[in-house]
DNA sequence: TCGTTATTAAAACAATCGTTTGAACTATTG
DNA sequence: CAATAGTTCAAACGATTGTTTTAATAACGA
């Protein structure tokens, strides 16, 4: 309440703080404009509809996430002829952490939000995806290249269960014992490091 | 509906299908007697609440696989003085496919609830926890002798990752690309071998 | 200042929510 | 057969849901 100077990203903060905890069908419009403080119909004005403003809070964060896993998966790729597999791995953790523990106060309930989004039910899962999606076939194909011996179904399935185990250390984040306590850029390395040395052993098994 | 001769029975059947498509709160009592064909009342009458319905569900997968994760478990531990992480890690991901994959007709709608049930909100996440926790425990225990130089804390997120995983596979069940497209015992065992292989280096890193 | 647009406010919409009630029906037991 | 317990039924409870409507206020360029 101290930030967001504006009544749409005010709203588009508290909403994504109780989607995070209770996920999309638990979240009535009424506990989000009562926790924001605003009229009811500020959400339709400026967002549409429920699923609208859910959208809305997916967006904002899947697009920088996306932007730069494109971005470094690129330069991955230009600096070596052929990545590592670690590299890889690397490039394609490290900007979720790095853009959604960007947000200062907000951080946790970002990577909360991020973390639990992807469980939605299916006809809203199906939208969440797709804005995901370009990041993922980016390291997919990086993947192939350092591992041109391995179908792409089984790249595939294999970068499944990254995901499925990036998204859980971010619904965790900041509880006790979870891999995530702060979001400093030291701590973020280290748990990507961390990460990376867990996996890159079984994606070329 | 062929099946469950008796109400309370075909409610579970008919609940547990709906829930593991739109999750606890975006499934409505009123969708699953609908659905089921029974009258409303049924469910307060058998089960009590909302609530109940769902935990009797969880109960009914979590009591099998806990029961089958500890046996195994202790079995691997008594034949080797100190077990593998290899056999640990098959000790504890084999119950959950074993069970949730013998219900016939059921194996797969059972095995997207039990990949979804532990993504829902906090509040009814710790009951589910709850009914499952003797089994993570029990195998926190095993790896913990077999790893004597790793910390608790250690080999606890990297279990968690474990799980993350095991439940993204249950999940996306018999979906195109999805690791489990039947639920024949050698389908079994070939995924369960596939993510012992693709987890144990990662684990002993 | 006026007129126009952007934003917020209060109220009502029909629909659905989980739960409860009390009567009706069925099965079981003595 | 009579009586009791087990189960199902339709109906209603008050509360809450997302969305829409209409009016009031604020902001801004002419």
């Amino acid at each position: 309440m101290a930030t967001s100077p504006n009544t749409s990203e005010h709203i588009l903060n508290i909403a994504e703080q109780l989607f995070a905890e209770n996920g999309y069908a638990g979240t009535s419009l009424r506990s989000i404009i009562k926790e924001a403080g605003v009229n009811l119909s500020a959400v339709s004005y400026h967002f549409g509809s429920k699923e609208d403003l859910y959208m809305a809070i997916v967006k904002r964060v899947a697009e920088p996430v996306v932007r730069e896993e494109k971005e470094m998966l690129a330069k991955c790729r230009q600096e070596n002829g052929c990545s590592s597999v670690e590299k890889i791995l690397e490039a394609f953790l490290k900007p979720g952490f790095k853009v959604v523990l960007s947000n200062g106060d907000r951080s946790f309930q970002c990577a909360r939000f991020m973390g639990r989004c992807l469980t939605e039910p299916d006809f809203i899962k199906a939208k969440i995806e797709k804005q995901f999606e370009p990041g993922v076939q980016a390291c997919l194909d990086e993947l192939q290249k350092a591992l041109p011996d391995k179908s792409r179904n089984n790249l595939q399935w294999k970068l499944d269960l990254v995901i499925a185990a990036l998204l859980k250390t971010f619904v965790e984040a900041k509880k006790p014992g979870a891999l995530i306590q702060d979001n400093s850029p030291e701590s973020i390395n280290l748990v990507v490091s961390k990460m990376v040395v867990f996996f890159a052993p079984g994606m070329q098994f």
